[in-house]
RNA sequence: GCGGGUGUGGCGGAACCGGUAGACGCGGCGGACUCAAAAUCCGUUUCUGGUGACAGAGUGUCGGUUCGAGUCCGACCACCCGCACCA
């Protein structure tokens, strides 16, 4: 080994290779160390990969590589999240099947990942569209099923005109399809749902247990779950109104502020509620209205612009409390899917029931009296009141706070009878709706249901599973194509036997990634879901992927461990322990004179500087840095990174500069500063070669320079072990580069110090040392690199496989300490002392210090602070 | 509208529990090596004044607490993210 350059291109695939024979990734579940579980969220197999998506990759791969290195048996596994929508469009474009499309795009993107030296244990691989994983899951909604979480209902959907399939409320964004992107539309349709809002309040309090998850996740479930108290109040129906004989008695309302019922000055159904219906059916009027609240679009921009209206049906209902009798509405701003559908209106203390009294004439009455406010005059204008204050105009709360008097009204209502009930009653509600998973498509799994004309819903027979996809498929007609199939859907019933059919809906695919986390630990070639395997891995210790899957992937698969706990199939409450969330790498736009995008490639410096194409050196214009994507070209794909810098320098790179959880910009200065690291690092371990060919024996007693560097070395791999731990990479990044500034001076130190004679002993000791410690502290995250490196070193196994550097505790002890001096708060000297001086010895010795004696002048200090081994300052 | 977050050099960013602001990297400038370039190495690089030692200012703005504030508190400004007629 000489001061040649690194060799990445040739390095990297021959460890690759090395560590794929040894199988030293390869994890076994009988392994008795401690178990550490790695996962980032798998990929959808779209084709190809670019260096934007190996950043999470990367991150999990650091962890996976450190916590081996510290005596972990540890669990990184990949999988492929295999049915979805791309696949069906590409086989509609291409003319081939789902399927093969699929397969051929992991294979593709299994060899791109291998390119970045991950340390994956590829055995464990799955896909969600192998019929072993998705059969199982077929076995999951059938116990589901019989655990009463299942059930089916005709509900009105999100309908997806574009991609012709009904989505969940999660997975519509600003009112358009998450994926398609389309305006969505209301449509009915009998469906399947997950029953998640039994677990509504579980799911909310396990959110306190998960510390190590980011607060801003835990936040966003928090307010989607959408918890809120209040109470069912139920009016009865004014006599005269209540005469004809189909109408209910009475409507309920749900209501947070039962405080302010006696400023209540309407009633308002929405117009789904089935007194609404009732009332439409005799009322062409209204009928016309409610079609009319229904072409109401859901996108953001048509909510807010929609002005409130109302339909006066001239039913009255009775106040609870003696009011007056209050008119009956129905209006477009009341959502049927929230609460019961129904509300009473207190105009002065919400600003949505104020623009409905305003429009339609109705009183305003203040019932809350903010502080300080004068009760003869103050009035509500076109703002609602919702702030803290005292009841009045209210009879008996008058006087109360809020609370107070939510809680009186509550207390009263519940003694107070209509029919043989009370006519209020304390309830919980949710925003939280549950989750439909009807897709009307054929690339996901098939829900296991057979329909009958005489026995309804009949699930699968246990020995029928899985059921499976038919290849035999077209996708040249719009629809599902399994609905259209010749045969499949043909079967007998398995209670009579009887001519039925099957469900031809599939599984939204957010079913897949709901357990596949569980899949990963049982063993390959065994039965997917085990519950001694999922209990030992599980949870996740560090799952790392988007911030784009804090609510939906994320409280899904916390649904579903705890459903699967419920039914047995599992002990463990919540999927994973520790959650990280990472930016996106952005690249800059580029732009020709036509308006194409550019490839990155497809552009370079003209000799002025500025930038041209490639083919013709017509100017580019330069875009602002976003996300990579494949429609504005601004990608990297990682074989071009690979073949010119090495894997290391882009998992440098990726690490480097900016937290991990920021978005962080792709640029050639950067990559090329990452290949002057690796450089450094390769010629600084030839240099130490060159010096110090073999590892020397502990000499006796060290000299204060390589007492220094052994300092150094032994303090590198105990603050970087911290980082890594706290998942702080780019601080890493920064230690490592200041360690290797220290090392190359000693370097430098130590050649002149062998051009006058032999090394020193103690030199020889310190410079190999810190090599070796230098060297496993990068390995997790230049993996490659570290075992060139190790080798060279005469390094034992390989570095992959070596123990993360143990610290001498007494070479991170400091015996002196620098201590900067203030003076009346600036800085004005500093003092070096003993780490065990007293303080008064330390101040004894500031008050001699010629800084301090010339600004006190002659005059005692009025104070002095002595922060020990931090700071002095002097208050002159 | 509601909720949350972030503001530090030319740039990415560091600064533990309130204790030397700007670590480390990028870029810039100057120099060494070279016939020259690349690569590499050395020096320098918050701003203002000064040849200099040094002095003053400085972490979005204004104010407060403190011996001491990037960090804590209050008000405001800007940007980013999430939710959005949820009664």
């Amino acid at each position: 080994m000489s001061t040649e350059r690194y060799n990445a291109r040739e390095a990297e695939p021959r460890w690759q290779k090395v560590w794929d024979e040894r199988g030293i990734f390869r994890t076994r579940n009988d392994d008795p160390r401690p178990k550490y579980y790695v996962l980032e969220m798998f990929p959808y197999p779209s084709g190809r990969i670019h260096i934007g998506h190996g950043r999470n990759y990367v991150m999990g791969d650091v962890v996976a590589r450190f916590k081996r290195m510290k005596g972990f048996n540890v669990l990184h596994p990949m999988g492929w999240d295999a049915f979805g929508l791309p696949a069906e469009n590409a086989a509609i474009e291409r003319n081939t099947h789902p399927g093969v499309w699929t397969y051929e795009n992991i294979a593709t993107m299994r060899e791109q990942l291998k390119l970045l030296g991950l340390s994956l244990d590829w055995s464990r691989e799955i896909a969600t569209c192998d019929p072993a994983y998705y059969g199982e899951q077929q076995r999951i909604f059938l116990e589901f099923l019989k655990g009463g979480f299942v059930y089916r209902k005709e509900s009105e959907v999100n309908w997806d005109p574009v991609d012709n399939t009904v989505l969940a409320n999660e997975q519509v964004i600003d009112g358009r399809g998450w994926r398609s992107g389309a305006l969505v539309e209301r449509r009915k349709l009998a469906q399947w749902f997950f029953r998640i809002t039994a677990l509504a309040q579980e799911l909310l309090d396990g959110l306190d247990t998960l510390e190590r998850w980011p607060d801003k996740v835990r936040l966003m479930q928090r307010n989607w779950i959408g918890r809120s108290e209040g109470l069912h109040v139920r009016f009865e129906l004014a006599a005269g109104a209540a005469a004809a004989a189909e109408l209910p008695r009475e409507v309920k309302v749900y209501t947070t502020r039962p405080d302010t019922l006696f400023g209540a000055s309407f009633l308002a159904l929405s117009a789904g509620h089935p007194l609404t219906e009732t009332l439409a059916a005799g009322n062409p009027a209204l009928a016309a209205f409610v079609e009319e609240c229904r072409r109401g679009g859901t996108s953001t921009a048509e909510i807010e612009t929609q002005e409130k209206m109302g339909f006066d049906t001239g039913l009255k209902v009775r106040h609870p409390l003696g009011g007056p009798d209050l008119p009956v509405y129905v209006a477009n701003f009341v959502l049927m899917e929230y609460g019961t559908g129904a509300i009473f209106g207190c105009p002065a203390h919400d600003q949505r029931d104020l623009d409905f009294a305003r429009k339609y004439g109705l009183p305003v009455t203040p019932v809350v009296l903010p502080p300080e406010a004068d009760p003869a005059s103050f009035a509500v204008g076109d703002i609602a009141y919702d702030g803290e204050g005292t009841l009045y105009h209210s009879g008996f709360l008058d006087g109360l706070s809020i609370p107070e008097a939510k809680e009186a009204v509550a207390a009263r209502l519940e003694k107070q009878t209509l029919g043989n009930a009370p006519v209020g009653e304390r309830a919980v509600n949710f925003r939280l709706r549950d989750w439909g998973i009807s897709r009307q498509r054929y690339w996901g799994c098939p829900i296991p249901i057979i329909h009958c004309e005489s026995c309804g819903p009949v699930p699968v027979p246990e020995d029928q599973l899985p059921v499976r996809l038919p290849d035999d498929v077209t996708f040249d007609a719009p629809g599902n194509p399994l609905d259209r199939h010749p045969t499949w859907k043909h079967v007998a019933c398995p209670h009579c036997g009887g001519p039925a059919r099957r469900e031809t809906d599939t599984m939204d695919t957010f079913v897949d990634s709901s357990w596949y986390f569980a899949r990963f630990a049982s063993e390959p070639n065994t039965p997917p879901l085990q519950k001694g395997a999922a209990d030992h891995w599980l949870p996740v210790d560090q799952y790392i992927g988007g911030i784009e899957h804090a609510i939906l992937h994320l409280l899904y698969s916390r649904f579903f461990t705890r459903a699967l706990n419920k039914i047995g199939r599992v002990s463990i409450e919540e999927p994973f322990a520790g959650l990280f969330t990472q930016g996106m790498i952005v690249h800059e736009t580029y732009k020709d004179p036509a308006g194409r995008w550019l490839f990155p490639e497809d552009v370079e410096k003209a000799a002025d500087g500025s930038p041209v194409t490639v083919a013709t050196g017509e100017p580019v214009t330069i875009g602002p840095p976003e996300k990579m994507s494949k429609s504005k070209r601004n990608v990297v794909p990682p074989e071009v990174v690979a073949d010119t810098y090495g894997v290391d320098c882009a998992r440098w790179f990726m690490l480097s500069d900016t937290p991990p959880e920021r978005d962080s910009e792709w640029t050639s200065a950067g990559i090329e500063g990452a290949w002057r690291f690796v450089q450094r690092i390769w010629r600084l371990v030839g240099e130490v070669l060159a010096l110090v060919p073999e590892a020397p024996e502990a000499p006796a007693a060290f000299g204060e320079a390589a007492l220094g560097l052994r300092r150094a070395a032994h303090k590198l791999a105990a603050q970087m072990a911290e980082d890594v731990e706290r998942l702080r990479f780019n601080v890493a990044v920064a230690r490592v580069h200041a360690f290797a500034n220290v090392f190359g001076d000693a370097v430098v130190a130590a050649r002149k110090s062998a051009e006058a004679g032999p090394l020193p002993a103690d030199t020889a000791f310190a410079l190999h040392e810190a090599a070796r410690y230098l060297v496993r502290a990068i390995a997790p995250s230049v993996p490659h690199l570290a075992e060139e490196c190790w080798a060279a070193l005469g390094g034992e196994g390989l570095a992959a496989e070596a123990a993360w550097p143990d610290s001498d505790p007494e070479l991170l002890a400091e015996d002196t300490v620098t201590l900067p001096i203030q003076i009346n708060g600036k800085r004005r000297a500093d003092i070096t002392v003993p780490k065990a001086a007293s303080p008064a010895e330390v101040e004894h010795a500031v008050l001699a210090l010629d800084a301090v004696v010339k600004a006190l002048d002659g005059r005692p200090p009025k104070r002095i602070i002595v922060v020990p081994q931090r700071i002095v300052n002097v208050v002159a």
